[in-house]
DNA sequence: ATGTTATCTGAATATATGCTCAAATATACA
DNA sequence: TGTATATTTGAGCATATATTCAGATAACAT
């Protein structure tokens, strides 16, 4: 059992192999990124009231404002996050913007969580 | 079309139908906060590694240290949070902690997420 | 143009969080 | 017992982030 060795990193490394294979079949560092991007946008109470809302129809932001009881200056603040990962998109009417989800990955993300949330 | 209504709160209000449903079918609290630290512990880079990588393998705290090219007390906070949440579990060999994910869920919600993105 | 409404934006603040460091546990073995 | 190793823990610091507040845009009506 080697005690220290300096070829991968400067810690201590009890199973050579495992850190090899595991560094090879690493996620790439944008994807990484990207990954953390999306969840730290499901990562938030707010967030995912407006998502869960926006999954069964589409809503203005003085209505999610009314709905989560924050002002509208929060919820557009938000919306502008989602927006900005394409996990939401909108449409105007007049003055009114329309928010929306814009797939249904992130259903699917808070459905999976949900079921594991009941084991 | 109503100015403003003080039934539900005190915002401006459009459509009042919308957001009395968007209230109905919310997520109950308890759920939106557990659903929150799930996704959480999904949204940092290093937790993602962590994760990424014993969905193929368990690792002890010292390769994954290596691995990862932080100390071992740096991941092995992280651990901790991931068991907390019984996102992953352990086994003991001796001083050695094996970890691994204690379910599948984990590795589904990266994999749908990456989805997303190659879009 | 002017005013009104819906939304957006930037700055500021308060809280949350990831890592480091030093020290404490836990297990194995002499 | 006593020592060594693997891991955990708590405190502290530096950064990230959710909200508020004040003010700026955008579309529409008059």
């Amino acid at each position: 059992m080697p005690k220290k060795t300096n070829d991968l990193c400067d810690c201590r490394l009890i199973h050579r192999k495992s850190v090899e294979e595991a560094r090879a079949s690493a996620l790439a560092p944008n994807e990484t990124v990207s990954l953390a991007q999306i969840f730290k946008a499901l990562a938030d109470e707010t967030r995912l009231k407006i998502l869960w809302a926006l999954e069964k129809r589409e809503m203005c932001v003085c209505d999610l404002a009314a709905m989560l009881g924050l002002t509208e200056s929060a919820v557009s603040h938000q919306l502008r996050l989602l927006r900005n990962l394409q996990l939401v998109s909108n449409r105007r009417n007049g003055v009114v913007l329309y928010y929306r989800l814009t797939d249904n990955h992130v259903a699917q993300l808070i459905n999976i969580t949900l079921e594991h949330l009941r084991d």
